[in-house]
DNA sequence: AATTCTTGATTGAACGTTCATTCGTTTTTC
DNA sequence: GAAAAACGAATGAACGTTCAATCAAGAATT
């Protein structure tokens, strides 16, 4: 059943996908042709058949890919028994470090607007990063470390306050150095700590 | 020169407006086409484009309307000479207000990627706008009342943050009722203010 | 008051284009 | 030389847009 793809099998299908990448953050998902992706990726537009059943499946291959990166990333850096401020440093800087090594992967990721096009096994993958945000948020509360609301409402506007300030980094808007991460993770910190430091 | 339209005139252009907002939000402005938007609206194809000069225009349009719609709002609801804190307070409770009454608006507005299809004139209202977010946060640094770092940097992370929230509840990940969003204010400022509540 | 004229709104079939996908053929690989 | 990979022209559906025809209703004419 297990497929050995060539070497040359490789590299055509990791062309496709950075191709699609590219396209689908500078036009989106409906505003990009398969045969804009396979010239882009040097390929004929057959062959993008011969890797994907279609548009879709490509475009959920690579949510799939790019959104386990992630996940996967996350949960490496993330001490389990840790106190909670420095859990959340570490969740902060591993997003920050993906957000900066793959920077179109996490645009694709979180400016874009998914729901018409993605499955249920890609949409469970979002849903799982959630839950573990959420879950860190529940366990910082039992600490005593994070204000008592709804832990997915605070994961939410974390969330939110990380993707916003990559937005503006991605889009030009602000200049958004490493240094200038460090301040804005303290500063969300703030946001949810039951008592910031003053 | 001033045209008096009739009341049909103007019940059709909403009409056509509505459905666009709803469908563009559902499926985003390259996955709805054009006739689908006409049924929508119950109107004919060719009708669109008595009122819109193409697809593009009708969405720079409805993007205009919106954007000038809350931009107006925020403007309105913030008094000039107030304290930093209750100016915060005014700003998040417009946005609330907006995102609430016109939740497809904002969904439309915040939630989609317009890079690929909006013109000059509607990137200088969305800029307009943040600009007068990072002068609130400038101004409310010189009064000491917020974190010295980039008032840019600060503007889009608390806009993020309130993105993110709604978003979560557009999307149902949470419940967010108007408690809900007073408390994430409070929690929001908390991430810029220099001396948070303990 | 009844009729015709004028104007702009509205229609929906039709047009040329572009799209996602297919498939017969050629090239590459082992 | 068999099998897999790759090609790219072909296909039919769907797209944005156009336009000749129709409609509704107030103004002008009788």
């Amino acid at each position: 059943m297990a497929r050995r793809p060539s070497p040359q099998t490789w590299s055509k299908q990791e062309a496709i996908l950075t191709a699609a990448l590219r396209l689908f953050v500078e036009r989106g998902f409906h505003g990009t042709a398969v045969p804009e992706i396979a010239d882009a990726a040097g390929v004929a537009a057959g062959t993008i058949y011969h890797y994907f059943e279609s548009k879709t499946a490509l475009v959920n291959a690579l949510y799939r890919h790019w959104k386990q990166t992630v996940t996967r990333e996350i949960h490496a850096a993330v001490p389990a028994t840790a106190p909670p401020r420095q859990q959340f440093t570490a969740i902060w800087r591993a997003m920050s470090a993906f957000a900066t090594a793959n920077p179109e992967a996490f645009a694709f990721l979180e400016l874009h607007h998914h729901d018409s096009y993605l499955d249920d096994e890609s949409r469970k993958l979002d849903s799982s990063l959630r839950d573990f945000g959420a879950a860190f948020v529940k366990n910082a509360q039992h600490a005593g470390a994070v204000k008592p609301m709804d832990p997915r409402l605070l994961m939410e506007l974390v969330f939110g306050a990380f993707i916003g300030v990559l937005r503006a980094r991605w889009e030009r808007r602000a200049f958004v150095d490493d240094d200038a991460l460090v301040k804005a993770e303290a500063a969300t910190w703030d946001a949810i700590a039951v008592r910031p430091a003053g």
